[in-house]
DNA sequence: ATTGGTTATGCAATCGATCGCACTATAAGC
DNA sequence: GCTTATAGTGCGATCGATTGCATAACCAAT
């Protein structure tokens, strides 16, 4: 019973249905369409779904995709899996797009333009509907080839300096500047920045937020070192960097969380505390930054959410393919933690 | 010339070629595919081939795929995308996948079977090739869905009681063994267990590897709590009941690093320190747990390994459908941080 | 009773690549 | 010189769903 279901449900194609119904092939398609289903009589339809349903008949997608050029399939470019912020936003995307019962291709593109766009003409060979890039840099060819091909395609995380694709992105200036108020609200004079990668939109973003803010202060933004990835291993090294170039200061604001903790790492090797001898600050609110010693002050984005409403951009987009290109920033959130403090008060 | 490059590229098919280079579609067909262009003269292969590169010539995957019944796709269900443990093992897959061509659908199944089995439905009707599952239970209603299906499936992370499918997983009874090891090494006797869902081969396995273990030790391995799900909050319940249930004990050995963080959580709220009062071995070694207060000992898992040779693990079993279902335990491997200790020692 | 307008359904082309089969030379064998 | 291989190509069916167009049936209105 189980097995002849089973044989059944393989190869149960619309022809066996029609013919087991006694209607031609395209009346049992449009009996079995919800949009189409008004023009067949109730009967038909009727008898047509129960036919599918007792054959455990379901359209094979591959064909309809062969026929319309639609696939239901949308691609999904990351940079780098292992950076535990990208797995939130995968999953907000995929939610989403589920929901409106679109399937997700994955792939980790790596740093690489030119692997990316390897990546990006693959998807698009498999015929996706969309693409999702989480992968821009402030002026992206990979997104060009997208758009050449004419793929309907939203960034999310990362954003153009040049809109010319609708965009999720939080608000990094703004992030920033939450960051260094608070630091500057502690009291603290001299204050320096761990950028990240001057090529993305996020490194740069959130370094002018830092020089904005700096400056609205009445402080001094010059103390500043580049992280060429956001890992910790850069961030230790930019921040070892920092520190020689501008001795002094009390308290830093990093550009992402993996370079924050790159400099407890640097901070530790040199027998200095957080807070006590230095703030720190981070950015994004990586999960478990929380649980950290000591818990990460950090500007807080939510991840899974921005995933979710670029997924949302981009349905938008394949509804209206006409669409301007929005650009979404979501608000971000400073989260008080451990790792700041009012300066000068020494080793703890 | 851009744009006309890019046209082409939207148009460009076999017969467009084939009409081009002055011979039939299927000359065309075999002289562009590696495995059959011996079967056609050096000449026109050559012919065939420029033509192709001018045009900006794709090969259509759908209509492949509609022919062929192959998809060099994959399905990946994993059950939590959140659980930062799921990240890197999906970076692992993929990493193999993408090296032997294939593509990777991703689906969070979340943790409820009916779900799983949607989508597993999902991705069969979108023709995937094989499909890795990161979801099962001990004994797994969705495997058997893919299984009468014939569709090529292999299991990651979590194993079924009866091997059923091919599977890669950590050696959870031999890791769990370490922990209890090291803690009554240290000199702990009074040893707690929480464990994670009994559904779960991670929970069942690790729990029998801690009992196993204790009565080796000579100790009583009747302390424990078992949590419903691996994350904080259950963590710090079973950790609640565990340490309500079973006063005196000196060291818990969490199955996993989240339910050792709601452990860190519940020892905080009641004033105990750790490894001060308690010591505390977890379970994955997820990223950041070495960075946390106090730095987190816990069981080793390689994680993007495991994912990598699950993924191979598929690929044998798709050029060979006939395989053994083999079973592959990645070897565990305890890592010494800073929440163990000798007992006894009371508050730091 | 004829025309006009619906409604319900059938027909057949289409999407693009693949592959078994058949055919034609040319080469090899006797 | 005649058969038998064999290498090189062409032909056309096929995968399964979709969809514009055609047709048939039916009802109402003039």
């Amino acid at each position: 019973m189980k097995s002849a279901a089973s044989q059944a449900a393989r190869s149960a194609t619309l022809q066996s249905i029609a013919e087991a119904s006694g209607v031609h092939r395209s009346t049992a398609a449009r009996a079995l369409d919800p949009a189409q289903a008004h023009r067949i009589s109730p009967e038909v339809v009727e008898k047509v779904r129960a036919e599918a349903q007792r054959q455990g008949y379901r359209r094979d997608v591959i064909a309809a995709s062969l026929r319309t050029g639609r696939s239901r399939l949308v691609g999904v470019v990351l940079p780098d899996l292992a950076n535990p912020v990208f797995a939130p936003i995968l999953d907000g995307v995929g939610a989403a797009l589920a929901e409106a019962g679109y399937s997700m291709l994955v792939a980790d593109g790596g740093a690489d333009p030119a692997r990316q766009t390897a990546i990006v003409e693959e998807l698009i060979a498999r015929r996706v509907d969309g693409l999702v890039l989480a992968t821009a840099r402030r002026s992206d060819p990979v997104l060009t080839v997208c758009l050449d091909a004419g793929v309907p395609t939203v960034l999310v995380n990362r954003a153009e300096d040049e809109a010319r694709a609708a965009t999720v992105a939080s608000d990094d200036f703004c992030g920033m500047r939450l960051a260094v108020e608070h630091l500057a609200g502690l009291g603290h004079r001299r204050i320096g920045h761990l950028a990240g990668p001057e090529g993305l939109s996020t490194g740069i973003l959130r370094r002018r937020g830092f020089e904005a803010a700096m400056l609205a202060a009445g402080l001094d933004p010059s103390a500043s070192a580049v992280a060429r990835a956001y890992n910790r291993t850069e961030g230790q090294a930019a921040t070892a960097a920092l520190l020689d170039a501008s001795p002094g200061l009390t308290a830093i604001a990093a550009s992402n969380d993996l370079l924050a903790l790159g400099a407890y790492l640097e901070l530790k090797r040199r027998g200095l505390s957080c807070p006590g001898n230095l703030s720190i600050v981070g950015h994004n609110d990586m999960p478990l930054v929380d649980m950290i010693d000591p818990p990460l002050t950090t500007v807080r984005i939510a991840h899974a959410e921005m995933g979710q409403a670029a997924a949302q951009l981009l349905l938008e987009k394949l509804a209206d393919p006409a669409a301007e290109a929005t650009v979404k920033l979501m608000p971000a959130e400073l989260v008080l933690r451990g790792s700041t403090r009012e300066p000068g008060r020494g080793r703890h």
